[in-house]
This record gives C-alpha cells, sequence and structure tokens, in this order.
RNA sequence: GCCCGGGUGGUGAAACUGGUAGACACAAGGGACUUAAAAUCCCUCUCCAGCAAUGGAAUACGGGUUCGAUUCCCGUCCCGGGCACCA
C-alpha cells in the first residue's frame, strides 16, 4: 500500500475498473428488488456547475449505498438537450445548434464520469436525438387522435422590432431584451395539452405519496387550485336572461355587495364599447403592452376604466357598471369578475382609486361592521343588507343563493381550477418539430407513424427568428390524407415535453421499434427523484400527468416490418408481445423525492442601458478597497442578488478546478458534508482544505494500521476491557446513526460528522496488542464501508488494503452489532425550574422513583431549590428530571 | 402581488418526536516538531461579568402556549425558490 494518498492515480484507476468490467450496467432481476435511482438530467450549457456536482453526488450516494444493502440498482444519465440557450449562443458566437449542443455534451460527459457516478452510460439519451424525439411525435399524434391535445388561441410576449416571440425571461422591465423595444401581448394559434382533464386524479393522488415533500405537495396542491364556487350570469338588458355576462366567484355571499364588474381588454364586451368610445380604444390598446407574465401582471399598477356600459344585477335588477380592468386575464375563468370592494383586497384599492361605492354585506360572527369600513373584510361571516339572505351564514348564504339563481336560470355552481390547459406551441427552432400538416382542404393532419420522425434540420444559419419557418425544403409537403399541397407546422414543442417522459425511456432507450417495452414496468415507477426545488411545480406535474398518458393511452408500435426484439432474460421468450410496446402499470412516476436546495451565489452586472444587463462570472471579480471590481480592468461592477447558479445570470462556479485540484471525493465529500440537501446552500470553498485533510488522514490511518506488524489473531474468546467495548459501542451506535442518516434523514453531513467523530475516538485508542487489532480493523473497514457511497474511489483502494482481494462493487454496507449496544449506566440532566443545574449517573434500569429521589438529593438541586417547597418533578425516561419549585 | 421555504457563534452547520443550544468542521489565536518552511500533532475559541469557582444573557425581531420552545401558535422584518415561453 502506498503511503500516500494519491487521488490523481487513485481516482482514474477506479474509473477506468468500473468501466472496464462494467461494474453498473443494469439489467433486469426478478430476483433481486429494484431500485431506480434518477437525478434529473442536465441542460448540456457548457460546463457543469456546484449544482449538478450536489445533485449527482447526492443521487450517486443514494443508489452506491442501495447497491451495498442488496438492491438492483438502475442509476442512468443523458441530457435535456433541445432549448432556448443554444440559439442564444448560436447567435453570439456563429455556431449551429446542433453542433454546440453536441460538443457540450462531449465535454460534460467527461466532467460526469470524472465524477465518477455508478452510472450505467449504456442508457444515455439526448433528447435532441430523433431517435428520441420520434417517440415524442407519435404520442403526440395518438393524443392529438384522442383529443388530448387541441388547437386554440393563446398570448405571447412580441417584439415589435425584432418581430419575434419572447420568452419570459427575454422581456426585462417590460422591453425586448436585445431590441429594447416595448413589448406587447400577441394572440397566436397554439397546441394544448389537455392536463385539466386529469385535474383532479393530480389532485387527488398527492394523497398518495408519502415519500414526497409536503411542501412540494402543497405547492402543487395551490397550484391546481381546484376551488368550489358559483357561475353568476349578469343580465345584459334589464328583466332579461337571455344575454349575460359571466362570472365566477367563490364568494357569492357578497353577491348583495357588488357594486361593478370588470372585463378583460379582450373581453367581446369592451371591444364592443370601445368601437364608439376612442378614450377607451386607447386604453385597451394601453393594456395590451407588457409582458404576459403572471408577476408581472400581478404587481403592476392596476388600472381600469369605465365602459360607459352596464349590466344588472341578477338578484336586484340593479344596474351595475362595467369597467374595464387591465388585471383582469382573458384566459381565465370567464375574463371577467364581479367586484367587491367591501369585501376584496384588490376591489377595494380600485374602487378607491376610481371613487366606485363600497357596500359592505358581511360583518364578523361576533362583532359589527367596523363602518366605514378602513379596509376590506375579507373572512366569511354573517350577512347583512342583503334581502332575504341577511342574518345567514356566508356558507349558508352561498348555497341558498346558488339555488336562487339556478332557479332563475341565472347561475350555477361550479368547481374550477385554478390549472390551465398546457401550452407547448414554441416560435422556435431548438426543439422537437411539432408533427402536424397543414393542409387547406383537410385542416390540421397529423403525420403518419410511418413517416415521423419529422427530423429537425440540422444545417441551419441562425439569425433572429426560427430558420425553419423561412425554409421550404422543410416546410412544403403534401397532405397525408389528400395528397393535396400543404404545409408542415414549423413550431416546435415546449422542451418540458421532452423532460416529460425521459424517465420511462431511460428503462429501454435501445428500443427503435416502440415508445416503451416490458422493461418500463419492470424498472418503473422510479424509486428515488433527485432534482432541484426549482422543479417543484412545473417539470414535477407535467412529468406526473405524461405518466398518467403512458398509462392511459395504448402505445403499441404497428410500424410493418419492424424487426422483433427480445427482452426474456432467459432468451426463450419472443412472441407477438415483445414487438408492441407497453401501456404503464402504474400511476405515479416517482414513489420518493428528494428536492435538493438551491446553490446560490453572488451575482455581478454592469449595466447596458434600456434594461440590458452584462452579466459577469464572480470568478472574474475582486473587491478593492470594499468596492467589487473586474479583475480585468479595475472598474466597478454592480453587485446584485444572491441567487440560484444560472447561465442567464452567469454566476455559475466551475467545479473543475476544484476536481483537478483534490480529487472527485474530495469534491463530493466537501459537497455533501456543507450542508443538508435539502437546504439551499450559499457557495463559498473555505472549508475544501478540511475535506481533503480528513481523507488524508483516513488514508494515513489505515496505511499504518494495515503496515503494522500483526500479532496472533485474537478470536474474541476474552471480554473486552472496558475502554474497548466504550469504544465498540460508539461504533455500532455509529453504523446505526449513518444508516439511518442516509436511508431515512437523507442528511449526509451528519453521516459524515459521525464518521469524523469514530475516526476521533479511533485514534485514541492506543495499543497494537491482538484484542485492540481486532477492534481498529473492524471500525476501520466500517468507516471505509460507511463513506463508500459517498467517496468511493478513495474507500475502493482502502478496502482492497484492509481486505485482500475484496472489491468495493460488492462489498455489503455494515451490519449493527445489537449486543454491542448495550449499557448499564446513563447520565440524566438536572433541572430547576426549567434551567439546567447538574447531572447525574443512575442505572438503566433504575425506576423514575429511584430517579427522583436522587435527583432531589443531588446537592445541585438542593442548592437552587433555595429552600422553597417543591411543586412538581418532571421525569423523561432517559434524558433529565425538572424539579419545579 | 400571490404560493412555498429559510433566518442558530467570525464562517458552514448540529440538536431526529417539545427535553444538555453550538456536535462535526472551517477560519483565527497559542504551543510542539523542524536549521527554516510546508505537512502533521496538541490546546483555546457564543457573548457579558469574574483571577477563578461560577453566574447571567443568547437560536432574525415582538408576543403567546408549556414544568420546559431553535422546535408549536400569532404578528413583523429580511433572504431564497416558483408564478405557466430559462431549465
Amino acid at each position: 500500500m502506498d503511503a500516500q494518498y494519491r487521488p490523481e492515480i487513485i481516482e482514474p484507476e477506479a474509473q477506468q475498473h468500473w468501466e472496464d468490467t462494467q461494474s453498473f450496467r443494469a439489467t433486469e432481476d426478478a430476483s433481486r428488488p429494484k431500485y431506480y435511482c434518477l437525478s434529473m438530467f442536465p441542460y448540456p450549457s457548457g460546463k457543469l456547475h456546484m449544482g449538478h456536482v450536489r445533485n449527482y453526488t447526492i443521487g450517486d450516494v443514494l443508489a452506491r449505498y442501495h447497491r451495498m444493502k442488496g438492491y438492483n440498482v438502475l442509476q442512468p444519465m443523458g441530457w435535456d438537450a433541445f432549448g432556448l440557450p443554444a440559439e442564444n449562443a448560436a447567435l453570439a458566437n456563429d455556431v449551429a445548434p446542433a453542433g454546440w449542443t453536441y460538443a457540450n455534451i462531449d465535454y460534460m460527459r467527461g466532467q460526469l464520469k470524472r465524477l465518477g457516478l455508478a452510472v450505467d452510460w449504456s442508457r444515455e439519451l439526448a433528447t435532441c436525438a430523433p431517435n428520441y424525439y420520434r417517440w415524442e411525435q407519435w404520442l403526440f399524434t395518438r393524443l392529438f387522435e384522442r383529443g388530448l391535445i387541441y388547437k386554440k388561441m393563446a398570448t405571447v410576449n412580441w417584439d415589435p422590432v425584432d418581430r419575434t416571440v419572447l420568452a419570459n425571461e427575454q422581456v426585462i422591465e417590460g422591453r425586448g431584451w436585445r431590441s429594447g423595444a416595448l413589448v406587447e401581448k400577441r394572440d397566436i394559434p397554439m397546441y394544448f395539452f389537455r392536463i385539466t382533464a386529469y385535474a383532479d386524479e393530480l389532485l387527488s393522488e398527492l394523497d398518495n405519496l408519502p415519500g414526497w415533500p409536503e411542501r412540494v405537495k402543497t405547492m402543487q396542491r395551490n397550484w391546481i387550485g381546484k376551488s368550489f364556487g358559483v357561475e353568476i350570469h349578469f343580465p345584459l338588458r334589464k328583466f332579461s336572461g337571455s344575454e349575460v355576462l359571466k362570472v365566477f366567484t367563490t364568494r357569492a355571499d357578497t353577491l348583495f355587495g357588488v357594486t361593478y364588474v370588470a372585463v378583460a381588454a379582450e373581453h367581446p364586451l369592451a371591444t364592443q364599447a370601445a368601437a364608439t368610445r376612442p378614450e377607451l380604444a386607447a386604453f385597451i390598446g394601453a393594456c395590451k403592452q407588457g409582458s404576459v407574465a403572471e408577476a408581472d401582471m400581478a404587481t403592476m399598477e392596476k388600472k381600469g376604466m369605465d365602459t360607459g356600459l352596464v349590466v344588472y344585477h341578477p338578484l336586484t335588477n340593479e344596474p351595475v357598471p362595467v369597467f374595464v380592468a387591465n388585471y383582469v386575464l382573458m384566459g381565465y375563468g370567464e375574463g371577467a369578475v364581479m367586484a367587491v370592494p367591501a369585501h376584496d383586497e384588490r376591489d377595494f384599492a380600485f374602487a378607491g382609486k376610481y371613487g366606485l361605492p363600497i357596500r359592505p354585506v358581511v360583518r364578523p360572527v361576533d362583532a359589527e361592521p367596523g363602518l366605514p369600513l378602513t379596509a376590506a373584510y375579507v373572512e366569511p361571516g354573517i350577512l347583512f343588507d342583503s334581502g332575504d339572505f341577511s342574518g345567514r351564514t356566508s356558507q349558508d348564504a352561498i348555497e341558498k343563493i346558488a339555488l336562487v339563481l339556478q332557479n332563475l336560470a341565472l347561475g350555477k355552481k361550479r368547481t374550477t381550477y385554478r390549472l390551465r390547459d398546457w401550452g407547448i406551441s414554441r416560435q422556435r427552432y431548438w426543439g422537437c418539430p411539432i408533427p402536424i400538416v397543414h393542409c387547406s382542404r383537410c385542416g390540421d393532419v397529423t403525420v403518419p407513424e410511418d413517416q415521423l420522425p419529422v427530423v429537425l434540420p440540422l444545417d441551419v444559419k441562425i439569425d433572429i427568428g426560427s430558420p425553419i419557418k423561412k425554409m421550404p425544403s422543410f416546410y412544403e409537403t403534401t397532405c397525408p390524407t389528400c395528397g393535396g399541397p400543404a404545409e408542415r407546422e414549423t413550431d416546435t414543442m415546449d422542451t418540458f415535453v421532452e423532460s416529460s417522459w425521459y424517465y420511462a425511456r431511460y428503462t429501454c432507450p435501445d428500443n427503435d421499434t416502440a415508445m416503451l417495452d416490458e422493461r418500463a414496468n419492470y424498472w418503473l415507477p422510479v424509486d428515488q427523484y433527485i432534482g432541484g426545488i426549482e422543479h417543484a411545480i412545473l417539470h414535477l406535474l407535467y412529468a406526473r400527468f405524461f405518466h398518467k398518458l403512458m398509462r392511459d393511452v395504448d402505445l403499441p408500435s404497428r410500424s410493418p416490418g419492424s424487426p422483433k426484439i427480445d427482452l426474456a432474460p432467459t432468451g426463450g421468450r419472443s412472441d407477438q408481445k415483445s414487438e408492441l410496446g407497453v401501456k404503464l402499470s402504474t400511476s405515479e412516476p416517482f414513489t420518493h423525492l428528494l428536492t435538493q436546495g438551491m446553490v446560490i451565489a453572488d451575482t455581478y452586472y454592469r449595466d447596458l442601458g434600456e434594461g440590458r444587463k452584462q452579466w459577469i462570472n464572480p470568478a472574474e471579480v475582486e473587491e478593492r478597497e470594499g468596492i467589487t471590481v473586474l479583475k480585468a480592468d479595475g472598474q466597478p461592477v454592480i453587485v446584485g442578488g444572491t441567487e440560484k447558479m444560472s447561465k442567464s445570470k452567469n454566476n455559475g462556479v466551475d467545479p473543475q478546478s476544484l476536481i483537478d485540484q483534490y480529487g472527485a471525493d474530495t469534491a463530493r465529500l466537501f459537497m455533501m458534508f456543507a450542508a443538508p440537501p435539502e437546504q439551499s446552500l450559499e457557495w463559498s470553498d473555505a472549508g475544501v482544505e478540511g475535506a481533503n485533510r480528513f481523507l488524508r488522514r483516513l488514508w494515513k490511518m489505515v496505511y499504518e494500521h494495515v503496515e503494522a506488524p500483526s500479532p496472533s489473531p485474537w478470536l474474541g474468546e476474552k471480554e473486552l476491557p472496558a475502554q474497548l467495548r466504550d469504544f465498540r459501542r460508539q461504533l455500532h451506535q455509529a453504523i446505526a446513526k449513518v444508516s439511518d442518516d442516509i436511508e431515512r434523514r437523507r442528511q449526509f453531513n451528519t453521516a459524515i460528522a459521525a464518521n469524523m467523530e469514530l475516526m476521533n475516538a479511533l485514534s485514541r485508542l492506543e495499543g497494537e496488542d491482538a484484542p485492540t487489532r481486532a477492534l481498529k480493523q473492524e471500525a476501520l473497514e466500517a468507516i471505509v464501508l460507511m463513506l463508500s457511497p459517498i467517496v468511493p474511489h478513495i474507500c475502493g483502494s482502502l478496502i482492497a488494503a484492509l481486505r485482500p482481494g475484496a472489491n468495493l462493487t460488492d462489498a455489503a454496507w455494515p451490519l449493527v452489532d445489537e449486543s454491542a449496544l448495550l449499557r448499564d449506566e446513563i447520565e440524566l440532566m438536572l433541572q430547576v425550574n426549567g434551567k439546567l443545574r447538574g447531572k447525574i449517573r443512575v442505572a438503566v434500569e433504575a425506576s423514575s422513583a429511584t430517579i427522583e429521589q436522587a435527583a432531589l438529593a443531588s446537592p445541585d438541586v438542593q442548592k437552587f431549590m433555595e429552600g422553597r417547597p417543591v411543586r412538581k418533578v418532571v421525569v423523561v425516561p432517559g434524558r433529565l428530571i425538572n424539579v419545579v419549585v
């Protein structure tokens, strides 16, 4: 054994060994429990950043731990390879998106391998490859035919100068990021996944996911936003229900407090009124300025204008003015809301601004309404000034009002969802082409299966706008139905579509005749999914939706003449079924979810004017005399917030130099030790030295142990002396703790700390006699095995030194010896009035009464009782005694 | 603005189910070894008072529940994530 810890030698050797022996190749095996461990695949942005190191180390620790526990482990890796940054890079550097993407994949694959992940690389996939997105297009055609995809108009950000659609991210302070032009809203046709058809199931099945963090389930519940309310119709003419304005409200009890209704700028009533009133038309035009992002809509100044139109209250027939308001969204609900300033904060503010009446109709259950209202009273309560409904509770009134409205045919109870259908059309190039042909005679026709995939042309010149929209060789085609001239759809799909089913494709990435085969139902669901908390809603909801689609929609491939593939491990069964593909047999994709906290770093930028910023990497700045400056020119930079490491803010820290200098094990150890996985982590490389020092110490300890002359082996014939018994108890307590930390608590920092403590105790153990050596051997083996999921390279070398001939890849996790945990005395804390005053040692089996007596007799307690009588004694078994005086 | 988290020494953090606040590290200071340096090893290290024994205070801030609160409840401030076209 080498006396020195040399990661630069042992790490490449270990990685080469894993590759040569295909150590992490996963095959279906019915005889062992399976464990599918998946980390969210990376976008190939160019280089790994610290968030990746954190994510993939967590996944690798769990995968390796379960392998040691005897599971058949699958841990795959791939690339979320379509997306906007490739187009941005193409514009900036004049390279084709495909070339840029594949070059990044090659570089980052090397970096991932250098991290030493126990990944089955034979299953690697990239979503931009036709053999992947082909099946996405294929599923699209099936869903389209079944009505689960449909087309409708939707609002996008439009840059009037660049004449292009902008992502929300590309709109900065209301202006296009490149042109600086004021952004407008524009309606265009788009394809939508009917995710709302699954809203109820997506909501209710959250209750069947005990392995998900509560906060993620809460976020998804709120996002789906199921609410029970009443649809209310306001007649456009007095005493006539033939033409109505529909609104939806969860607060029908406040109906008598309505003092106006507000409609969206695009609402037909607004359009109608604007025809004769130029100032209103101008206002509606102004409403169309700005981005479509909800955060922008919600924070902008609430503005409105009277249309001059009135509708009539469905119960009182009083006229109610109709306003156009910029905060009402056409795409949500009916595009109109009833406004009750007395009982809604937003309406209260709006009414104050435009001098609209405020009419309170609900008071607190146990108080008079504090009139006049100084703020909206938004809680439920008791109705007043509400006709026949006065005196009823809010809950009761909602029911009765709904019933009366229903009898008048002016309303009905309705359940609504905040969740909207998922618009997936993108007016971009670098994405999966939507497999639709537009025919002037047949309408929208899906591309037949034998013509799939619709391949995205790669040899393109990128400037502003999608090149395939200007490429007749791509879009000119014939109609699959009538054979006449037709045009291909040139929009591509949202990249969230690819990431919604990749986890399933990993189970059978080599199948070129079907989207999925039996192997999917062997491996799925994913047992452990690991990824950033930023994906808590969108990605995870879409993936859950897709899993249900793949469960419900028939997936067989009927390509004539497609070659049969043999899935049976024994090679015996190659009937027709194996060629057909399978439906998924489960309803949820991810059994356990670990949401990693973000790795965040400071951001720095320089203002380029018109809202444009040049983001500067933290590595390029330094502090000089208290001012943050760019190293290159010494001029100051602006310090932005601390945000998640991202390409767009250029605040990612490249782990490569860390790995080059200290090795992958140090990087992995340091990352796991810095904070628990779910907590966000502000990046700082202070402490890397300490992690490296620990590994050197571990190496040295094993080296000194195995190189020491060995006395005759101890066979455990005598009882250990007390000191060794104490140490052995500590050892087995540590094994129990580390197992629990990794398996249940998912807290690796404390698992590492427990091993550090154990090593500190071990280094204090003197002597080279047979029992001491045997115990040292036992402890070192346990420590090396317990650390091996975190630092696999060094532990591979160390276990081979400790157990000649042993190999880490088939080593088992150490077992707790329960008999070593027994002890006969414990220490209890003594409190007087809740303050710590001393401690006593008592026998393990001592009764509460004995303990109480011992505590009261203790001088530490006596001193602080100051002669006062005992009011109460609280004995917490195994912990403490609190004397209350 | 709305939804979801978080806030503990100089720093990263620990305290798992309401029961010893600061484990384990980093940094810093002191010492040993060395011709010297690096490496390594040992010691100190929340704040205040005190020579010390010890006492008091302290888990963002203000309140509450409890014998006992970092932990539960209410309010405030600050930081992070998401808000449907970044991924």
